[in-house]
DNA sequence: GATTAATCTAGACAGCGCAAAGATGTGCTG
DNA sequence: CAGCACATCTTTGCGCTGTCTAGATTAATC
Protein backbone atom coordinates (compact mmCIF):
# COMPACT_ATOMS: atom_id res chain seq x y z
CA UNK A 1 0.00 0.00 0.00
CA UNK A 2 1.68 3.41 -1.04
CA UNK A 3 -0.89 5.83 0.62
CA UNK A 4 0.00 6.49 3.89
CA UNK A 5 2.51 4.20 5.91
CA UNK A 6 3.61 6.43 8.59
CA UNK A 7 3.85 3.62 11.19
CA UNK A 8 3.87 0.81 9.60
CA UNK A 9 7.48 -1.17 9.62
CA UNK A 10 7.19 -1.38 5.62
CA UNK A 11 8.00 2.31 4.61
CA UNK A 12 5.78 2.01 1.25
CA UNK A 13 7.77 4.69 -0.58
CA UNK A 14 11.02 5.20 1.19
CA UNK A 15 12.55 5.69 -1.95
CA UNK A 16 11.09 8.71 -3.36
CA UNK A 17 11.07 10.12 0.52
CA UNK A 18 14.85 9.60 0.90
CA UNK A 19 15.52 11.49 -2.48
CA UNK A 20 13.22 14.18 -0.93
CA UNK A 21 15.38 14.17 2.07
CA UNK A 22 18.34 14.19 0.17
CA UNK A 23 17.42 16.98 -1.84
CA UNK A 24 16.82 19.21 1.27
CA UNK A 25 19.78 18.16 3.14
CA UNK A 26 21.70 19.43 -0.71
CA UNK A 27 19.52 22.00 -0.85
CA UNK A 28 19.70 23.75 2.65
CA UNK A 29 23.52 23.22 3.27
CA UNK A 30 25.67 21.49 0.63
CA UNK A 31 26.35 18.46 -0.84
CA UNK A 32 29.42 18.49 1.78
CA UNK A 33 27.51 18.04 4.81
CA UNK A 34 25.37 15.51 3.35
CA UNK A 35 25.33 12.29 5.24
CA UNK A 36 23.25 9.15 4.38
CA UNK A 37 22.17 9.01 8.41
CA UNK A 38 20.62 11.97 8.69
CA UNK A 39 18.88 11.79 5.24
CA UNK A 40 17.31 8.00 6.97
CA UNK A 41 16.50 10.34 10.25
CA UNK A 42 14.46 12.59 8.19
CA UNK A 43 12.69 10.05 6.19
CA UNK A 44 12.18 8.34 9.80
CA UNK A 45 14.05 5.07 9.36
CA UNK A 46 17.10 3.44 10.61
CA UNK A 47 20.63 4.31 9.06
CA UNK A 48 20.69 0.85 7.67
CA UNK A 49 17.12 1.25 5.44
CA UNK A 50 18.70 3.35 2.47
CA UNK A 51 21.52 0.89 1.33
CA UNK A 52 18.98 -1.70 0.19
CA UNK A 53 17.17 1.01 -2.30
CA UNK A 54 20.03 2.93 -3.62
CA UNK A 55 23.19 0.67 -2.19
CA UNK A 56 25.14 3.57 -1.23
CA UNK A 57 25.55 7.50 -0.74
CA UNK A 58 26.78 7.52 -4.05
CA UNK A 59 23.82 5.84 -5.40
CA UNK A 60 21.68 7.60 -3.99
CA UNK A 61 23.29 10.96 -4.74
CA UNK A 62 23.57 9.93 -8.31
CA UNK A 63 20.15 9.16 -8.61
CA UNK A 64 19.38 12.83 -6.78
CA UNK A 65 21.42 14.33 -9.67
CA UNK A 66 19.78 12.82 -12.39
CA UNK A 67 16.50 14.34 -11.55
CA UNK A 68 18.00 17.71 -10.60
CA UNK A 69 19.68 17.57 -14.20
CA UNK A 70 16.68 16.41 -15.90
CA UNK A 71 14.38 19.08 -13.91
CA UNK A 72 16.68 21.76 -15.34
CA UNK A 73 16.31 20.87 -19.05
CA UNK A 74 12.87 20.68 -19.09
CA UNK A 75 13.32 24.42 -17.76
CA UNK A 76 15.69 25.29 -20.52
CA UNK A 77 13.23 24.16 -23.01
CA UNK A 78 10.23 25.69 -21.56
CA UNK A 79 11.87 28.68 -21.89
CA UNK A 80 13.23 28.04 -25.74
CA UNK A 81 9.44 27.49 -26.53
CA UNK A 82 8.48 30.35 -25.18
CA UNK A 83 11.06 32.49 -26.43
CA UNK A 84 9.57 32.00 -29.95
CA UNK A 85 11.29 31.15 -33.77
CA UNK A 86 14.04 33.59 -33.70
CA UNK A 87 17.08 31.05 -32.88
CA UNK A 88 18.97 34.79 -31.04
CA UNK A 89 16.19 34.90 -29.33
CA UNK A 90 15.68 31.30 -28.29
CA UNK A 91 19.75 30.51 -27.60
CA UNK A 92 19.22 33.97 -25.44
CA UNK A 93 16.23 32.61 -23.53
CA UNK A 94 18.75 29.11 -23.30
CA UNK A 95 21.07 30.92 -21.62
CA UNK A 96 18.93 32.95 -19.19
CA UNK A 97 17.11 30.10 -17.80
CA UNK A 98 20.12 28.22 -17.41
CA UNK A 99 21.44 30.70 -15.46
CA UNK A 100 18.60 31.02 -13.49
CA UNK A 101 18.50 28.03 -12.33
CA UNK A 102 22.23 27.27 -11.64
CA UNK A 103 21.47 30.29 -9.40
CA UNK A 104 18.91 29.21 -7.67
CA UNK A 105 19.41 25.42 -6.69
CA UNK A 106 23.48 26.33 -6.05
CA UNK A 107 23.83 23.30 -3.93
CA UNK A 108 21.75 21.20 -6.18
CA UNK A 109 23.91 21.99 -9.24
CA UNK A 110 27.46 21.67 -7.64
CA UNK A 111 26.00 18.26 -6.94
CA UNK A 112 25.92 17.48 -10.15
CA UNK A 113 29.79 18.10 -10.77
CA UNK A 114 31.11 16.07 -7.51
CA UNK A 115 32.96 13.33 -9.26
CA UNK A 116 33.54 11.82 -5.80
CA UNK A 117 30.21 12.35 -4.71
CA UNK A 118 28.32 10.82 -7.31
CA UNK A 119 28.85 8.19 -10.47
CA UNK A 120 29.34 10.21 -13.37
CA UNK A 121 28.84 7.13 -15.44
CA UNK A 122 25.66 6.04 -14.87
CA UNK A 123 23.15 6.17 -17.64
CA UNK A 124 20.51 8.23 -16.48
CA UNK A 125 22.82 10.96 -15.67
CA UNK A 126 24.39 10.50 -19.26
CA UNK A 127 21.00 10.68 -20.43
CA UNK A 128 20.35 14.12 -18.97
CA UNK A 129 23.59 15.06 -20.15
CA UNK A 130 23.13 14.11 -23.91
CA UNK A 131 19.52 15.74 -23.81
CA UNK A 132 21.41 19.15 -22.41
CA UNK A 133 23.95 19.06 -25.44
CA UNK A 134 21.48 17.89 -27.99
CA UNK A 135 19.05 20.99 -26.82
CA UNK A 136 22.32 23.56 -27.03
CA UNK A 137 23.62 22.13 -30.31
CA UNK A 138 20.23 22.70 -31.94
CA UNK A 139 20.03 25.65 -30.69
CA UNK A 140 23.19 26.83 -31.72
CA UNK A 141 22.66 25.61 -34.76
CA UNK A 142 20.48 27.65 -36.32
CA UNK A 143 22.06 30.73 -35.08
CA UNK A 144 25.39 29.81 -36.68
CA UNK A 145 23.42 28.56 -39.91
CA UNK A 146 25.98 25.74 -39.70
CA UNK A 147 24.56 22.66 -39.36
CA UNK A 148 26.48 20.95 -36.48
CA UNK A 149 26.98 17.38 -34.97
CA UNK A 150 24.56 16.92 -32.18
CA UNK A 151 26.92 15.16 -30.38
CA UNK A 152 29.80 17.08 -30.56
CA UNK A 153 29.75 20.22 -28.76
CA UNK A 154 33.50 20.67 -29.51
CA UNK A 155 32.84 23.54 -31.49
CA UNK A 156 33.84 27.41 -30.61
CA UNK A 157 30.28 28.78 -30.60
CA UNK A 158 29.14 26.09 -28.56
CA UNK A 159 31.92 26.13 -26.24
CA UNK A 160 31.63 29.08 -25.52
CA UNK A 161 27.42 29.07 -24.72
CA UNK A 162 28.31 26.48 -21.96
CA UNK A 163 31.34 27.98 -20.46
CA UNK A 164 29.77 31.76 -20.33
CA UNK A 165 26.83 30.37 -18.31
CA UNK A 166 28.47 28.08 -16.03
CA UNK A 167 31.02 30.25 -15.35
CA UNK A 168 28.40 33.14 -14.69
CA UNK A 169 26.76 30.87 -12.63
CA UNK A 170 29.99 29.94 -11.04
CA UNK A 171 30.89 33.80 -10.18
CA UNK A 172 27.72 34.57 -8.35
CA UNK A 173 27.31 31.07 -5.99
CA UNK A 174 30.79 31.80 -5.13
CA UNK A 175 29.98 35.55 -4.30
CA UNK A 176 32.31 36.49 -6.70
CA UNK A 177 30.45 38.98 -8.09
CA UNK A 178 27.17 40.42 -5.93
CA UNK A 179 28.68 39.93 -2.84
CA UNK A 180 27.48 42.98 -0.89
CA UNK A 181 24.17 42.66 -2.49
CA UNK A 182 21.13 41.51 -0.13
CA UNK A 183 20.07 38.03 -0.47
CA UNK A 184 16.42 38.42 -1.96
CA UNK A 185 17.34 40.16 -4.50
CA UNK A 186 20.68 38.71 -5.56
CA UNK A 187 18.72 36.99 -7.98
CA UNK A 188 17.15 39.55 -10.06
CA UNK A 189 20.50 41.71 -10.09
CA UNK A 190 22.39 38.62 -10.98
CA UNK A 191 19.90 38.03 -13.74
CA UNK A 192 20.05 41.67 -15.12
CA UNK A 193 24.02 41.23 -15.50
CA UNK A 194 23.65 37.99 -17.25
CA UNK A 195 21.62 39.56 -19.66
CA UNK A 196 24.01 42.58 -20.60
CA UNK A 197 26.86 39.95 -20.58
CA UNK A 198 24.84 37.52 -22.76
CA UNK A 199 23.85 40.40 -25.20
CA UNK A 200 27.63 40.97 -25.62
CA UNK A 201 28.45 37.18 -26.03
CA UNK A 202 25.99 37.86 -29.23
CA UNK A 203 27.76 40.45 -30.63
CA UNK A 204 30.66 37.47 -31.05
CA UNK A 205 27.66 34.79 -32.49
CA UNK A 206 25.99 37.19 -34.50
CA UNK A 207 28.70 39.50 -35.60
CA UNK A 208 28.38 38.50 -39.21
CA UNK A 209 25.15 37.11 -39.27
CA UNK A 210 22.60 39.73 -37.95
CA UNK A 211 24.44 42.78 -37.33
CA UNK A 212 26.56 43.33 -39.98
CA UNK A 213 26.82 47.00 -40.38
CA UNK A 214 27.81 49.08 -43.15
CA UNK B 1 67.29 24.16 13.59
CA UNK B 2 65.32 24.02 10.57
CA UNK B 3 67.61 21.75 8.63
CA UNK B 4 66.84 18.38 8.78
CA UNK B 5 65.12 17.44 11.99
CA UNK B 6 63.98 14.25 10.63
CA UNK B 7 63.82 12.28 13.89
CA UNK B 8 63.91 15.16 16.91
CA UNK B 9 60.68 15.26 18.86
CA UNK B 10 60.50 18.79 17.45
CA UNK B 11 59.61 17.94 13.84
CA UNK B 12 61.51 21.78 13.46
CA UNK B 13 59.51 22.90 9.82
CA UNK B 14 56.20 20.71 10.55
CA UNK B 15 54.12 23.86 8.88
CA UNK B 16 55.81 23.23 5.51
CA UNK B 17 56.02 19.77 5.61
CA UNK B 18 52.05 19.81 6.46
CA UNK B 19 51.10 22.14 3.46
CA UNK B 20 53.43 19.88 1.28
CA UNK B 21 51.50 16.86 2.30
CA UNK B 22 48.21 18.34 2.31
CA UNK B 23 49.14 19.93 -1.68
CA UNK B 24 50.12 16.33 -2.54
CA UNK B 25 47.10 14.28 -0.94
CA UNK B 26 45.05 16.86 -3.09
CA UNK B 27 46.26 17.17 -6.18
CA UNK B 28 46.57 13.41 -6.57
CA UNK B 29 43.03 12.54 -5.22
CA UNK B 30 41.09 15.47 -4.79
CA UNK B 31 40.12 17.85 -1.83
CA UNK B 32 36.94 15.12 -0.65
CA UNK B 33 39.13 12.59 -0.08
CA UNK B 34 42.00 14.67 1.72
CA UNK B 35 42.07 13.69 5.94
CA UNK B 36 44.26 15.49 8.49
CA UNK B 37 45.30 12.28 9.26
CA UNK B 38 46.71 11.03 6.39
CA UNK B 39 48.43 14.42 6.02
CA UNK B 40 49.83 14.07 9.40
CA UNK B 41 50.74 10.56 8.71
CA UNK B 42 53.04 11.23 5.37
CA UNK B 43 54.81 14.07 6.79
CA UNK B 44 55.89 11.79 10.38
CA UNK B 45 53.67 13.14 13.20
CA UNK B 46 50.86 12.36 15.18
CA UNK B 47 47.53 12.81 14.12
CA UNK B 48 47.22 15.36 16.95
CA UNK B 49 50.20 18.14 15.44
CA UNK B 50 48.23 19.56 13.00
CA UNK B 51 45.72 21.12 15.42
CA UNK B 52 48.70 23.40 16.95
CA UNK B 53 50.05 24.99 13.35
CA UNK B 54 46.61 25.12 11.64
CA UNK B 55 44.04 25.16 14.33
CA UNK B 56 41.43 22.81 11.71
CA UNK B 57 41.32 20.91 8.95
CA UNK B 58 39.72 23.88 7.38
CA UNK B 59 42.88 26.06 8.59
CA UNK B 60 45.02 23.88 7.02
CA UNK B 61 43.34 24.00 3.28
CA UNK B 62 42.83 27.70 3.56
CA UNK B 63 46.32 28.23 3.65
CA UNK B 64 46.82 25.92 0.95
CA UNK B 65 44.32 27.43 -1.24
CA UNK B 66 45.83 30.91 -0.70
CA UNK B 67 48.76 29.84 -1.65
CA UNK B 68 47.48 27.68 -4.58
CA UNK B 69 45.29 30.44 -5.89
CA UNK B 70 48.63 33.62 -5.50
CA UNK B 71 51.17 30.58 -7.84
CA UNK B 72 48.01 31.04 -10.51
CA UNK B 73 48.37 35.23 -10.20
CA UNK B 74 51.81 34.95 -10.15
CA UNK B 75 51.94 32.89 -13.21
CA UNK B 76 49.25 34.74 -15.18
CA UNK B 77 51.08 38.21 -14.81
CA UNK B 78 54.00 36.45 -16.04
CA UNK B 79 52.45 35.57 -19.50
CA UNK B 80 51.12 38.80 -19.78
CA UNK B 81 54.57 40.45 -19.57
CA UNK B 82 55.51 38.15 -22.00
CA UNK B 83 52.78 38.93 -24.50
CA UNK B 84 54.14 42.20 -25.30
CA UNK B 85 52.44 45.76 -25.31
CA UNK B 86 49.13 45.07 -26.87
CA UNK B 87 46.42 44.80 -24.95
CA UNK B 88 44.40 42.76 -26.81
CA UNK B 89 47.35 39.96 -26.91
CA UNK B 90 47.77 40.72 -23.46
CA UNK B 91 44.04 39.67 -22.59
CA UNK B 92 44.30 36.53 -24.67
CA UNK B 93 47.68 35.65 -22.77
CA UNK B 94 45.97 35.48 -19.76
CA UNK B 95 43.00 33.73 -20.82
CA UNK B 96 45.26 31.12 -21.81
CA UNK B 97 47.37 31.32 -18.44
CA UNK B 98 44.46 30.87 -16.80
CA UNK B 99 43.40 28.02 -18.41
CA UNK B 100 46.66 26.48 -18.89
CA UNK B 101 46.72 26.33 -14.86
CA UNK B 102 42.97 25.61 -13.83
CA UNK B 103 43.40 22.28 -16.54
CA UNK B 104 47.10 21.34 -14.78
CA UNK B 105 46.05 21.25 -11.35
CA UNK B 106 42.05 20.69 -11.46
CA UNK B 107 42.27 19.16 -7.88
CA UNK B 108 43.92 22.26 -6.87
CA UNK B 109 41.64 24.57 -8.43
CA UNK B 110 38.49 22.66 -7.12
CA UNK B 111 39.74 23.51 -3.57
CA UNK B 112 39.80 27.09 -4.11
CA UNK B 113 36.12 27.30 -4.83
CA UNK B 114 34.87 24.58 -1.87
CA UNK B 115 33.24 27.26 1.24
CA UNK B 116 32.49 23.89 3.42
CA UNK B 117 36.04 22.83 2.94
CA UNK B 118 38.12 26.41 3.58
CA UNK B 119 37.62 29.72 5.19
CA UNK B 120 36.25 32.23 2.19
CA UNK B 121 36.86 35.39 4.59
CA UNK B 122 40.75 34.70 5.42
CA UNK B 123 42.71 37.42 4.68
CA UNK B 124 45.33 35.29 2.66
CA UNK B 125 42.29 34.51 0.48
CA UNK B 126 40.99 37.80 -0.62
CA UNK B 127 44.03 39.22 -0.71
CA UNK B 128 44.88 36.43 -3.67
CA UNK B 129 41.32 37.35 -4.94
CA UNK B 130 42.45 40.73 -5.00
CA UNK B 131 45.25 40.75 -6.52
CA UNK B 132 43.17 38.55 -9.33
CA UNK B 133 41.04 40.47 -10.47
CA UNK B 134 43.05 43.69 -10.18
CA UNK B 135 45.38 42.11 -12.53
CA UNK B 136 42.43 41.28 -15.23
CA UNK B 137 40.71 44.48 -14.53
CA UNK B 138 43.90 46.83 -16.05
CA UNK B 139 44.16 44.80 -18.75
CA UNK B 140 40.67 44.94 -19.55
CA UNK B 141 40.37 48.26 -19.19
CA UNK B 142 42.96 48.56 -21.55
CA UNK B 143 41.40 46.54 -24.07
CA UNK B 144 38.05 48.25 -23.70
CA UNK B 145 39.52 52.10 -23.67
CA UNK B 146 37.66 52.77 -20.88
CA UNK B 147 38.95 53.39 -17.40
CA UNK B 148 37.50 50.49 -14.95
CA UNK B 149 37.20 50.35 -11.52
CA UNK B 150 39.77 48.08 -9.66
CA UNK B 151 37.72 47.09 -7.34
CA UNK B 152 34.60 46.09 -9.75
CA UNK B 153 34.63 44.00 -11.88
CA UNK B 154 30.98 43.84 -12.28
CA UNK B 155 30.83 45.33 -15.82
CA UNK B 156 29.65 42.73 -18.87
CA UNK B 157 33.14 42.97 -20.38
CA UNK B 158 35.16 41.52 -17.32
CA UNK B 159 32.32 39.28 -16.23
CA UNK B 160 32.38 37.41 -19.70
CA UNK B 161 36.20 37.19 -19.78
CA UNK B 162 36.30 35.57 -16.49
CA UNK B 163 33.04 33.19 -17.00
CA UNK B 164 34.22 31.87 -20.07
CA UNK B 165 37.76 30.86 -18.23
CA UNK B 166 36.44 29.39 -15.60
CA UNK B 167 33.49 28.02 -17.44
CA UNK B 168 35.97 26.52 -19.49
CA UNK B 169 38.35 24.81 -17.81
CA UNK B 170 35.44 23.26 -15.87
CA UNK B 171 34.17 21.31 -19.47
CA UNK B 172 37.93 20.25 -19.39
CA UNK B 173 38.32 19.29 -15.94
CA UNK B 174 34.91 17.43 -15.34
CA UNK B 175 35.42 15.86 -18.92
CA UNK B 176 32.94 17.19 -20.98
CA UNK B 177 34.65 17.67 -23.47
CA UNK B 178 37.77 16.08 -24.63
CA UNK B 179 36.89 12.98 -22.20
CA UNK B 180 38.04 10.36 -25.61
CA UNK B 181 41.55 12.10 -25.44
CA UNK B 182 44.12 10.25 -23.74
CA UNK B 183 45.44 12.06 -20.90
CA UNK B 184 48.56 12.84 -22.03
CA UNK B 185 47.68 14.82 -24.99
CA UNK B 186 44.72 16.42 -23.34
CA UNK B 187 46.37 19.40 -21.92
CA UNK B 188 47.64 20.80 -25.46
CA UNK B 189 44.08 19.63 -27.39
CA UNK B 190 42.62 21.76 -24.90
CA UNK B 191 44.93 24.76 -24.96
CA UNK B 192 43.96 24.59 -29.00
CA UNK B 193 40.75 24.54 -28.76
CA UNK B 194 40.59 27.60 -25.91
CA UNK B 195 42.44 29.43 -28.36
CA UNK B 196 40.27 29.34 -30.70
CA UNK B 197 37.36 30.27 -28.26
CA UNK B 198 38.74 33.24 -27.10
CA UNK B 199 39.40 34.47 -30.28
CA UNK B 200 35.58 34.41 -30.76
CA UNK B 201 35.33 36.09 -27.87
CA UNK B 202 38.00 38.83 -29.07
CA UNK B 203 35.19 39.64 -31.61
CA UNK B 204 33.17 40.44 -28.81
CA UNK B 205 35.53 42.81 -27.56
CA UNK B 206 37.52 44.07 -30.04
CA UNK B 207 34.57 44.31 -32.39
CA UNK B 208 34.20 48.27 -31.86
CA UNK B 209 37.77 49.04 -31.10
CA UNK B 210 40.19 47.51 -33.17
CA UNK B 211 38.09 44.98 -35.77
CA UNK B 212 36.79 48.38 -37.07
CA UNK B 213 35.86 47.09 -40.48
CA UNK B 214 34.48 49.17 -43.99
C1' DG C 1 70.48 26.21 35.46
C1' DA C 2 65.60 26.83 36.30
C1' DT C 3 61.45 28.34 34.39
C1' DT C 4 58.38 29.32 30.79
C1' DA C 5 56.62 28.57 26.29
C1' DA C 6 56.26 25.94 22.13
C1' DT C 7 55.69 21.68 20.13
C1' DC C 8 54.29 17.04 19.66
C1' DT C 9 52.10 12.42 21.53
C1' DA C 10 48.42 9.56 23.11
C1' DG C 11 43.92 8.50 24.34
C1' DA C 12 38.92 9.39 24.31
C1' DC C 13 34.63 10.64 22.07
C1' DA C 14 30.82 11.08 18.82
C1' DG C 15 29.66 10.66 14.10
C1' DC C 16 30.22 8.66 9.69
C1' DG C 17 29.76 4.75 5.67
C1' DC C 18 29.50 0.15 5.06
C1' DA C 19 28.63 -4.92 5.86
C1' DA C 20 26.38 -8.74 8.12
C1' DA C 21 22.80 -10.84 10.70
C1' DG C 22 18.36 -10.73 12.59
C1' DA C 23 13.39 -9.07 12.76
C1' DT C 24 9.04 -8.06 10.44
C1' DG C 25 5.94 -7.57 7.27
C1' DT C 26 3.99 -8.67 2.12
C1' DG C 27 2.54 -11.43 -1.48
C1' DC C 28 2.55 -15.62 -4.05
C1' DT C 29 1.64 -20.62 -4.34
C1' DG C 30 -0.79 -24.50 -3.20
C1' DC D 1 -6.72 -20.40 4.16
C1' DA D 2 -1.94 -22.11 5.26
C1' DG D 3 2.78 -22.00 4.31
C1' DC D 4 6.65 -20.18 2.36
C1' DA D 5 9.77 -17.13 -0.24
C1' DC D 6 10.98 -12.60 -0.63
C1' DA D 7 11.38 -7.64 0.05
C1' DT D 8 12.01 -4.45 3.43
C1' DC D 9 13.69 -2.51 7.62
C1' DT D 10 16.44 -2.78 12.26
C1' DT D 11 20.37 -3.71 14.91
C1' DT D 12 25.02 -4.41 15.79
C1' DG D 13 29.87 -4.11 14.82
C1' DC D 14 34.00 -2.33 12.42
C1' DG D 15 37.39 1.00 10.98
C1' DC D 16 37.74 5.52 9.75
C1' DT D 17 37.34 10.57 10.59
C1' DG D 18 37.92 15.50 13.22
C1' DT D 19 38.31 17.49 17.50
C1' DC D 20 39.27 17.79 22.51
C1' DT D 21 42.07 16.93 26.49
C1' DA D 22 45.95 15.77 29.32
C1' DG D 23 50.57 14.69 29.39
C1' DA D 24 55.46 14.20 27.53
C1' DT D 25 59.36 16.35 25.42
C1' DT D 26 62.21 19.90 23.62
C1' DA D 27 63.49 24.88 22.76
C1' DA D 28 63.90 29.56 24.35
C1' DT D 29 64.44 32.88 27.83
C1' DC D 30 65.91 34.98 31.91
Amino acid sequence: MNQIADRTYHHGDLKVALLAAARSIVEEQGADVFTLREAARRAGVSHGAPAHHFGDKTGLLTQLAAQVMNERVDLVEAAKVAAGVEPMDQLKACGLAHINFLISHPHLEGLCWRANLINRSDPALLDALRRMTAGLIETMSAVTGKALDPDKEANPSTLLAIAVVHGFAQMVNERIILSDVPEHERPLRALAMANEMLDLVGTAFGGEGSTVAC
